[in-house]
DNA sequence: CAATTCCAATATGTATACAATTTTTAATCA
DNA sequence: TGATTAAAAATTGTATACATATTGGAATTG
């Protein structure tokens, strides 16, 4: 389901990759966690020539950051990164929505309306992270509608980063993505209405990007005396 | 110039990337040529680690393709890619100009005019190879312009790509970019008119979209050693 | 002679060992 | 005590060795 943002690894590379992508992605890593080579390797039980492969795959994704000689972090999105992210699925994936519109059978809206159902149920269990999950299998699942590798391959990469983003900076974990948007989606794809898709998808975007925090998190404080933060 | 499609490797590494796409961009390598980890690694004198990750890393910006068991090849992009890249170009970069032509410092102005001289003199000279490397630089100074690194980042691996595509499917070498639209852009830009940017930009994309070959090409790579020889 | 099978040669996948760098800890001195 | 420095530990960068898979060709067979 989300693989192919990697230049397809070889076998042991790409099981690491899809593992720490999910974790991610399911927030049970959190942003600027240091992902040793060693640890990795241990828990995995492969050298470390396999987990640096996959710490780079990763890398390439944006969802981990390399820094020389320092070594692996998961990502952590600055604000700025952050609007240009939703600045750019403003673009792309309306334009993608159209493309599926055009493009859907009766077999993907089936498809669709599984997955729809899978975030319902994941939002009423109150189980946030997968509904996260499932809210951005739904955008990614458009985007293999569509059928257009180049804008799927973006989709992806934005979507991942998406996830990382909504950890740091979404103002509540219900913002992830309200279910309306995605109903409404449905109804334009099942009729075919290409301009609608696009609208719908565009006003969408917006949404979600709007419902960032604008205000800049508290990195953690590098010096102690910074934790203590009163002698300013 | 061109760097940052990587998310920076280190030193040793960066620099045979940097080498390696290079040579690509020059039409240096030809597509499809075999890239073997022993002879990139003799070529370079570093040892095979630093070849294949230099290898994944030009893979992930699609300008090399690996297969399992098999190695890298310089990537051959195939017509359904070329067409999807041209789409994707067409829809980001009218965008990205937009932003660009807010954005414009007389400084960035002065830059942009060397860019276009220096690809006049290689026209006129007649170097093909260099021509085509500024007029895929010429795209992404823009984007640096734009001052947005999800797009920045879009548009460079756009760019390389198609530099790839040109070379298999270009009807003639001159087709690359004729500096007729690069010299209206300039004038939008100097005018601060982004909706002119925008449009310029559409239209040129498209152009250069239409501008490519539907006929499958044949190519006889040369020698690895003696095209990366010159390179490095 | 063509097709097939098997083995050798070659290349990639992975693990391990060593080198270089960074971080931590300890010790020294003002 | 606090700051500075130096040694030690830990981590990443790189090279090499071994394991596994693919490729090419010789020998065999029909």
């Amino acid at each position: 389901m989300l693989h192919d943002v990697f230049a397809l690894p070889s076998g042991k590379t790409l099981d690491i990759c899809l593992s720490i992508q999910t974790a991610i992605l399911e927030h049970k890593l959190a942003p600027g966690l240091k992902l040793s080579e060693d640890e990795v390797g241990e828990i995995y039980g492969v050298s470390r020539t396999v987990v640096r492969a996959a710490l780079q795959a990763l890398a390439h994704s944006s969802l981990v950051t390399i820094r020389k000689n320092r070594g692996a972090f998961v990502a952590k999105p600055t604000m700025r990164e952050a609007h240009e992210v939703f600045q750019a699925r403003a673009l792309i994936e309306p334009a993608v929505a159209r493309l599926a519109a055009d493009a859907i059978t009766p077999a993907d809206l089936d498809l669709l309306k599984a997955h729809l159902a899978a975030e319902h149920a994941a939002l009423d269990s109150g189980d946030m992270s997968k509904a996260l999950v499932l809210s951005g299998g739904f955008h990614t699942a458009i985007a293999d509608i569509a059928d257009h590798r180049v804008f799927t391959g973006m989709v992806r990469s934005l979507i991942s980063r998406s996830s990382l983003i909504i950890a740091l900076y979404s103002k509540r974990s219900d913002t992830a993505c309200e279910s309306h948007s995605h109903g409404a989606l449905m109804d334009a794809f099942a009729d075919n209405d290409a301009v609608a898709a696009e609208e719908i998808q565009k006003s969408h975007i917006i949404d979600l990007h709007s419902g960032l925090d604008l205000r800049e998190k508290e990195s953690d404080p590098k010096s102690l005396s910074q934790a203590l933060g009163l002698a300013v």
